[in-house]
DNA sequence: TTGAAAGCGCTAACAT
DNA sequence: ATGTTAGCGCTTTCAA
């Protein structure tokens, strides 16, 4: 097939060019009887435009990149969910990007926002790495969901992740633990670092503290790197009655290497996660979490994206949602 | 800033653009003394092409699409994983594209490759699904991934469904379970096809029937549509003594409801999944199931687009990789 | 080894 | 309401 170009549909219905570019984006005014005989040529042949050229002319992509360090965990998959929600509502395509939470990677996406293959990204890479990438950032539409950093210009969404720790720890408290350990994920994520503060902001305040080799760090973000750290944790002289996990991944992980020591749950050990991912229903016994409002984090993200994209000039806002105690049978 | 161009860096290191373009696309012989003063200038203004242009010109993105039907199934995460490896040892950035199984979101998409957005998709949507684009999928860089018709002619890798189903109904009926139901996916994918008929063909070949009732459709792909589907086998007047579901999640939600009514499994009644998500393995007991090469069939789909790419011209071939019976406690 | 120049297909002034 | 035209920033012959 010979390409079509506008050119070719302008030649086939008689009209000039800018006239079917007019009929193709709707913008100026055509008259209805022409309009429809470009519309029909254009059906006819199914053409589309060559998004280069057009993007190279208005410098618009109408393409939202969203930035996720790991797609195995669910809870990306719904916020992505989200993002997709608000942004088709608005004509924008979203392509989800693998990265890993390397810095490189990341910056191999930020290039195609410098080039213009897309009009803005959704970051959801830890806060520190998005840092790396300087205060560009802050020019560009680029927004911060879940990891953020309240000092940068940079538009974020996502939870108080201290207060939400310090909400799940009270719970546990209340609940009758006292040796409360912690499985945090690696502290480049802003998660890690808030949450492992309302842990023991709420330990101290209730006249506890963190039991000693009681905060460990996984490996990494996926179910084997949390049963690795719960190993260490039940080896301890003075075991932990109670472990609170920094994602329902971790917490997952730590449920089985419990059950590997034959220990039970809540009964020797209670677990409590962050997210709220469907499996959480689905471990047993059901996993109590701190449930984040993943889609709305993701539209909301969305929402704040085409603000930037549309009003470049405005001052960025940051947005935070609110968290929620999900109490089953772990804890 | 104002936007630097390759006209900018051709000035300010005193040479054509022409030139410039050759040390950035390394086409072309280009003196060592030139190329070293292009390249810092390049590196001290962190100047990067406007692929825009770019790739009008070369009709060349250096993108490649990955289309998904559903992101919250982590099964998709690791063909994704292997994608990437492969992709980018060859220089192309992946992007991943939710469907949500949607013809009109796939053509989308498809529109990006006709558009030259995209050098190359890998389609895991349903079969029927890439089948409602018509043949322009052949005649462009596509390639289909775990779903795929063998007599289009459209490279494709995934595993013989019909195969691995009668694997999994033979080593139940080895295991001494006779009421064997099936939760199925929705008909549009190939998997679910042909993992009925290898499910049945099994059955026959034991001389053995699926149950009355025994064979349903899940509703939709989620771990709740699993537990929907095997709520309406329990309430079969002649219950099954084992049931094979098409995916992990759906066996995952399966065996949510079993619970429920209190049934034990295996003892009461067995669970079989496909895939082997992470998650299969914490369950309680851990999810026997049919393991797909995740990683390998995503490496194996990008190497195949990348040759299609780079020979547009040479027939289209199909791979078919081996799957693994993974046996846990649920069988 | 390097440069000049012709577009790639489209949008957006500006004319009419 | 419609057409003409000047580029957007780059790649790629073709000449030098």
């Amino acid at each position: 097939m010979t390409t079509m170009t506008i050119h070719e549909i302008a030649r086939l219905t008689g009209v000039s060019i800018a006239t079917v570019s007019r009929v193709i984006n709707g913008t100026g005014r055509v008259g209805a009887a022409t309009r429809e005989k470009v519309q029909a040529c254009i059906a006819e042949h199914s053409f589309s435009l060559n998004r280069h050229a057009s993007s190279l002319r208005s410098a618009r992509s109408h393409l939202l990149l969203a930035l996720v360090p790991d797609l195995g965990n669910p809870f990306y998959a719904e916020v992505i969910r989200g993002i997709n929600a608000a942004a088709r509502r608005q004509g924008y395509n979203v392509l989800v990007c693998d990265t890993g939470a390397q810095v490189d990677n990341e910056r191999r996406f930020f290039e195609m926002l410098k080039n213009h293959q897309a009009d803005g990204v959704i970051c959801l890479d830890p806060e520190t790495t998005q840092h790396a990438l300087g205060q560009d950032a802050a020019l560009l539409p680029w927004v911060a969901c879940c990891e953020f950093d309240r000092k940068a210009a940079v538009p974020y969404v996502g939870i108080d992740n201290a207060d939400a720790a310090h909400a799940a720890v009270a719970y546990l408290i209340g609940r009758g633990y006292r040796r409360i350990a912690l499985i945090n994920g690696d502290p480049r994520f802003l998660y890690a670092r808030e949450r492992e503060r309302g842990y023991r902001q709420a330990l101290t305040d209730a006249g506890l503290h963190a039991p000693a080799g009681g905060v460990v760090i996984a490996g990494d973000v996926a179910m084997e790197d949390g049963r690795l750290a719960a190993a260490r944790l039940l080896a301890l002289t003075e075991r932990p009655d109670a472990i609170l996990a920094a994602s329902d991944m971790l917490a997952i992980g730590a449920m089985l290497a419990i059950r590997e020591v034959g220990l039970r749950i809540p009964t020797d050990i209670a677990v409590m996660g962050f997210d709220n991912i469907p499996f959480a229903c689905a471990t047993q016994p059901g996993l109590s979490t701190v449930a984040q409002p993943s889609v709305r984090l993701g539209e909301c993200a969305a929402k704040l994206l085409l603000d930037k994209i549309n009003h470049p000039d405005q001052p960025s806002s940051g947005v935070l949602l609110e968290h929620e105690l999900i109490v089953r049978g772990s804890t």
